[in-house]
DNA sequence: GCCACCGGTGGC
DNA sequence: GCCACCGGTGGC
């Protein structure tokens, strides 16, 4: 094996992705602005969507049928398991708008690439309200007119995003997949608050052959917005570079010219405020009265009161969040999800 | 028992 | 404040 993956992190001029992670995030300017990736959640409606296929679909580019297998193949890669060829064959964006996701770049040159992803009856998971959000398209901004361009596919999308500051995206890049557009085209899709858009990371190396890159979105109101994942040619499921590292050491059949440089984690940034929950401050981790609606703990001055006096208090007390455990929001409601919260917040 | 998903945090 | 990493666990 030729890494030493925990030396990895202090050379200077390794060319891995994922190691580049803490440098400027962009650095190519387009015309004053600075070219981005992004990853964006289609909460809009099904005709909406449909349009967004329309045009990247429209009469002058050619059917996809030619390359039916090899998109299908991408999607199952790096977006999920949910879709199936025979709902790509009938409406590719319409079902399941909620969940979709369109991954587009924004600030790099811009392209984009739209997909769609939808649940099905053989998910492993069920489709239903709790189900994730899931990527609807791939969209690249071109770095001369900045219009947004749908991607057809992941691979493409992948090859662009690769390449996205040595070789910026502009209309003309779709003629790679025998589109005629041009700067003076409209947009392919709009940023009009009918989807929810993430900012993707540039430069992230395609994955080796063999192995798939899984972006798994999370739902709203989490900690984070998403993870990424690879898959081994032997199907082993992988969440960092330490467990790649592994991988490769015991498997050195699959190492064969194989980097860890090939591998990033580096998930897209939601655009939408608060899509992601924000973590506490330590002051509000020590304080949790700041946080905590007052209405489960009775009168707030006998609240404060407790937490001003811990020692006035000598009845039972909740181990967990250190107060009284009358004021134990869980007693108070085992059900109250927001009493979950303050676990956290107490926590020591 | 497995694994998809989620929460949390140490280190930067 | 961000993110790479990993532990926990509910649902299967």
């Amino acid at each position: 094996m030729i890494y030493k993956f925990s030396s990895l992190k202090r050379q200077g001029n390794f060319e891995f992705v994922a190691m580049q992670s803490r440098s400027p995030k962009i650095t190519i300017k387009m015309g004053g602005k600075r070219p981005e990736i992004t990853l964006l959640n289609i909460k809009s409606d099904p005709e909406t969507i449909q349009k967004d296929q329309s045009a990247l679909e429209g009469p002058s580019v050619p059917s996809y049928s030619d390359r039916k297998e090899t998109d299908q193949n991408v999607v199952d890669v790096s977006l999920s398991e949910y879709n199936t060829e025979e709902e790509d064959k009938d409406t590719p964006l319409c079902d399941d708008s909620h969940k979709q996701i369109v991954l587009y770049d924004h600030s790099l040159n811009g392209s984009v690439a739209v997909k769609a992803v939808k649940s099905s009856s053989s998910d492993k998971r069920p489709s239903s309200s709790k189900a994730p959000p899931e990527v609807g398209a791939f969209t690249v901004q071109c770095a001369n007119c900045f219009k947004w361009r749908l991607i057809p596919d992941l691979e493409k999308y992948e090859v662009i995003r690769e390449h996205i500051t040595d070789q910026p995206f502009t209309c003309e890049t779709t003629r790679q997949w025998n589109r005629v557009v041009s700067c003076d085209d409209p947009t392919d899709i709009e940023q009009d608050g009918t989807r929810i858009w993430a900012i993707d990371k540039p430069n992230i190396a395609q994955p080796p052959p063999g192995w798939k890159r899984i972006l798994r979105l999370r739902r709203e109101g989490g900690s984070k917005f998403a993870d990424v994942y690879y898959e081994s040619p032997t199907g082993t499921k992988l969440r960092s570079l330490p467990d790649v590292f592994k991988y490769l050491e015991s498997h050195p059949e699959h190492a064969q010219g194989v980097g860890l440089g090939r591998f990033s984690f580096q998930i897209p940034k939601p655009l939408q405020e608060n899509y992601v929950k924000k973590r506490p401050t330590q002051k509000e981790r020590l304080e949790p009265s700041l946080v905590e609606p007052i209405a489960w703990a009775g009168p707030v001055e006998k609240f404060d009161l407790q937490l001003a006096e811990p020692l006035s208090w000598a009845g039972p007390m909740d181990n967990k969040n250190g107060m009284p455990a009358y004021l134990n929001p869980l007693e108070l409601d085992p059900a109250n999800r927001a009493a979950k919260k303050t676990k956290s917040l107490d926590e020591p």
